[in-house]
RNA sequence: GGCGCCGUACCCAAGUGGUAAGGGAGCAGUCUGCAAAACUGCGAUGCAGCGGUUCGAACCCGCUCGGCGCCUCCA
């Protein structure tokens, strides 16, 4: 049974749906005026694996997520660029879409846009303005802070401890400082809709109350997002759709922590983000292996608690997942031994047991790796032993339908790959240039920590680097498997000979491809890229 | 001014009353022509500091120091 924390009762909780066997959730998505940053992939990220995660524990799961297409920030966007609104949020739903993809982010069941709820949103704003708890001003409808007691209940404020205008001018014609837009009169040149108070826009609250009624209906079980929506966001979605239906809205409120940089805030202000393909195109390694980099780096810490993101943490997520793939790339060896064969149902047993229990807490994802390095270690052991052909796929396969849920360990091939993408002529520090290859053969790099952090955070050095990358020399070109399988044969040959310094010359040849090899006890040769 | 969070080994990070998971890095050993990988071993008598409660505290309470967040849009 799931427990989860719940930032409304500020307690840790079992979660028990309303319907049996069903969950309904709704994440507040984002705003699509700019490419999203690696603290939205957390949250993307977090709410994708507790999406999976009841699924995997058998709950039929409606996960809706919206996008904000309609807000002061597109609207400035559109009049900067001079394109429409629409230009604007469409183009930042394709890249949310693209981004979140390469992370493994799966679609949620609904992704409804605000501006396709127009009509949603004004009767719900009708109705609060009926039951009393909205005024109109001149065109302008504002919710009634005061006329819902229990505002403040999520972020455990008191309205009076709320100070009025601390940091921004105060509408003389609201009655309460807190008191917030539900529809806004629209000035010209903004996007605007017919409405009972004249034409005008959705405010930014209002929407998620109409969007998650009208999917979810009026009350549902999950309702998540960042931290920083606890207040006023959630807690004024609350007061809405409490006060007019009068039931509560969600029953589980659901917040992940932020990434920071440096243990601060990652934020446009401060200047210190990173955008999802900003990291993607600066990453030494291929697509998908950078995307399960960035999958086992965010999980590696509870969704509870700030992370901060740096290129050291992503090396140490990179080198933990080469341990697996590596064991993977064994067991996907053919052997006749079948010695240890039996033990492994029991450590697969173990692992299991300590994965649920886990993601049972909390969504414990850091313990729940822990249990997948503890099968790793257990399974490389057996191997020494002797694990045969079928038991070998019996382990890889448990490795790849456990991860499922954490979506880790999906990948057939995990090619680290100096693909020949590196230009040595443009380099002047050759470790940064090889990154990852040339890092693991000289396994002296180790370097003060200032320097370990320059890959992402010194952008204007590392792009220009990205700009030499895109014209890849001649030399540089990859090698073909045959090439590689033909090299490897020679040089088995000269060991074979024993002539060492022939077969260490072809190793370093291969190395400067970025070819790692391993020689296995009888005589052959494993390789990666 | 109000509300709240955090401080665990070189780094990352679990643990929230019963005597410190896991990973990365490092060192040593086994194996290897040498590597690499894997395995084995080493590594906090202590969890910011000081008091208190308790048979027992990293976990509870108080104070202090340090870092951060929210109260405005924000994942």
């Amino acid at each position: 049974m799931l427990k989860i924390y719940n930032t409304l009762t500020g307690k840790k909780e079992p979660f028990e749906p309303i319907a049996p066997k069903t969950v309904r959730m709704y994440v507040c998505g984002v705003t699509v005026y700019d490419y999203c940053h690696i603290g939205h992939a957390r949250s993307a990220l977090v709410f994708d694996v507790l999406r999976r995660y009841l699924e995997y524990s058998g709950y039929a799961v409606t996960f809706v997520k919206n996008f904000t297409d309609v807000d002061d920030k597109i609207i400035k966007r559109a009049h900067e660029q001079g394109v429409s609104c629409d230009a604007v949020t469409a183009k930042y739903i394709q890249a949310y879409h693209e981004d979140m993809g390469k992370l493994g982010i799966r679609t949620a069941t609904e992704e409804p846009k605000a501006t396709e709820h127009i009509a949603d949103i004004i009767q719900l704003t009708e109705r609060l303005v009926a039951k009393g708890l909205a005024y109109v001003v001149a065109g302008d409808v504002y919710f009634e802070v005061s006329k819902y007691p229990e505002y403040g209940r999520l972020s455990k404020r008191r309205l009076e401890d709320l100070q009025a205008g601390a940091r921004v001018e105060v509408d003389e014609r609201k009655h309460h400082a807190m008191d917030f837009a539900l529809w806004k009169s629209s000035k010209p040149g903004e996007p605007t809709w017919e409405s009972p108070w004249g034409p005008g826009r959705p405010g930014w609250h209002i929407e998620c109350s109409a969007m998650s009624m009208k999917h979810l209906g009026e009350t549902f079980d999950i309702h998540g997002g960042g931290m920083d929506l606890i207040f006023p966001h959630h807690e004024n979605e609350i007061a809405q759709s409490c006060g007019v239906t009068g039931k509560e809205f969600a029953r589980y409120w659901i917040h992940n922590g932020f990434v920071q940089i440096n243990k601060e805030k990652m934020s446009k202000s401060l200047g210190n983000f990173f955008t999802i393909r900003e990291i993607f195109e600066k990453s030494e390694w291929p697509e998908n292996v950078t995307g399960e980099i960035l999958r086992y780096f965010l999980l590696s810490t509870h969704y509870h608690g700030p992370l901060d993101f740096s290129d050291q943490a992503l090396r140490e997520a990179k080198n933990a997942l080469n341990g697996f793939y590596d064991l993977f790339q064994r067991l996907d060896e053919p052997e006749e031994k079948a010695t240890a064969d039996n033990e492994l149902r029991v450590m697969i047993e173990k692992c299991r047991l300590a994965f649920k229990t886990a993601m049972a807490d909390d969504l414990n994802t850091p313990v729940a790796i822990a249990a997948f390095q503890a099968l790793k270690g257990d399974v490389n052991r057996l191997l020494a032993h002797g694990l045969s052909t079928a038991a070998r796929k019996v382990a890889r396969e448990e490795f790849r339908s456990l991860g499922s849920t954490l979506g880790l360990f999906q990948l057939n091939k995990w090619k680290l790959g100096s693909t020949g993408m590196l230009s040595r002529a443009a380099s002047k520090d050759t470790e940064r240039q090889f990154g990852p290859s040339i890092g693991m053969l000289n396994q002296a790099a180790n370097k003060p920590q200032s320097e370990q952090n320059v890959g992402f955070l010194n952008q204007p050095a590392e792009k220009d680097i990205v700009a030499h990358n895109a014209q890849p020399t001649i030399e540089d070109q990859a090698l073909t498997d045959v090439e590689i399988e033909r090299m490897l044969e020679e040089r088995n040959n000269a060991r074979r000979r024993k002539d060492f310094s022939r077969a260490d010359v072809i190793r370093q040849s291969l190395a400067a491809h970025g070819i790692i090899i391993e020689d296995k006890p009888d005589g052959t040769t494993r390789w990666k890229r």
